[in-house]
DNA sequence: ACCATAATGGCACCCGGTGCCGAAAGGAAG
DNA sequence: CTTCCTTTCGGCACCGGGTGCCATTATGGT
């Protein structure tokens, strides 16, 4: 089942039991490409699992869901957000941290830039995946709170923080709806442009400075 | 199967065919007293259909799944709500007509509250409901989008409509999560609340009035 | 060779959702 | 009352995602 040409990401140390017959992100490339090929709706569970030489019963224990196999390594760039949050400088003004955090956050290297797009036009487009996506972000948001809560000194799930997370979600939403509506657009500059507005509010007059 | 004493609403003029069995209300009133006593997910569509006295397979003739089980007419509330902001005076600032719009849209009477109260309860901390919501709540984003477009001369897609919307209804869930914390509390303040800090910004200074 | 460990994957099962189709229920016309 | 038309009902078979169970397989350590 293993093929001796495609050792999922060389085992370092001696290990125990049987070794994994293939990885996350493999699957993750299969599921993406079949999805791209056929549509999300159009694949199944046992389709990815055959692309992957893989049992069903298998896949669903690399991924929760095939909603997830769409997630790549989310978990781990939310460790990064974090950390670039509780990294900046305290006199930082709080809207300004948060920007240059989706920012850094949502910054690629241009050799990802296809296989992001998929992904980003699947879970925006695809109505299974735009619905659990919510549950996904959900802790996206749990982080934004966090740190405004403590800018603010209140508590992390009190109203103002909360409508924070809530915004900048919405605005980094919003802005990666503009950059796949055009090809080769700018995502820094949409979500910079978005969490601005944010930042200066909605209310007349809009402070032109 | 139609109980004779509880005729669905009393049918008003003469109909053709067979009448229906139930109504969507009466079926929801089922489904939300069964999903308070053991739980969304503990309940399946069979348990719903039996105790409304229909088949399984009536049920998915009243609504399409069982997450619009919980939601009721909320077409008909987004109707209202697009009526509202149509007939707001051109003068109103934007950001003030937009509040009193999702305010006036989310006034309740009172002896609608527990079941409301119950309806997003379930809405907001079940997953499954949790992640459909997003589907629901993008037509009323729409409906935002499209006054907030209007308002500022700009197609609803663009990107300064879209992040309105979707960061006003960001601020209306964190009010009703802060809602759900505490009984009694006041829905319509919080979404006040929350609509103001999205019209001020969240920038600094936060300019105390 | 033997054992502990960990991954695999088949199998049966649950549940939400759908297509199909005949049966039931009602009104209108003869 | 019988016939016809219309509409709803609901059983049945089926699909696909997801899970619990458990024997099997691969691997390292003793």
């Amino acid at each position: 089942m293993l093929k001796s040409s495609e050792s999922p990401s060389a085992e370092p140390p001696s290990r125990v039991g049987r070794r994994p017959s293939t990885s996350r992100a493999e699957l993750e490339r299969h599921a993406l490409r079949l999805f791209a090929e056929r549509g999300f709706d159009e694949v199944t569970v046992e389709d990815i699992a055959a692309a992957a030489g893989i049992g069903r019963r298998t896949f669903f224990r690399y991924y929760k869901s095939k909603n997830d196999a769409v997630w790549g390594d989310f978990a781990g760039e939310l460790r990064r957000m974090r950390e670039v949050l509780d990294g900046c400088p305290p006199g930082m003004p709080m809207m300004d941290a948060l920007r240059e955090a989706v920012v850094d956050f949502n910054r690629l290297d241009a050799a990802q830039i296809p296989w992001h797009r998929l992904r980003m036009r699947l879970i925006l487009e695809v109505p299974a995946l735009q619905a659990h996506s919510t549950l996904m972000y959900a802790e996206w948001r749990a982080v934004v709170a966090e740190f405004a809560a403590r800018r603010l000194g209140e508590p992390a799930d009190a109203l103002l923080p909360q409508v924070i997370a809530y915004a900048c979600l919405g605005a980094a939403v919003a802005a990666y709806e503009q950059w796949l509506r055009q090809d080769g657009s700018d995502l820094a500059g949409f979500l910079d442009e978005a969490l601005r507005a944010l930042a200066s509010g909605f209310g007349e007059p809009p402070r032109r400075d």
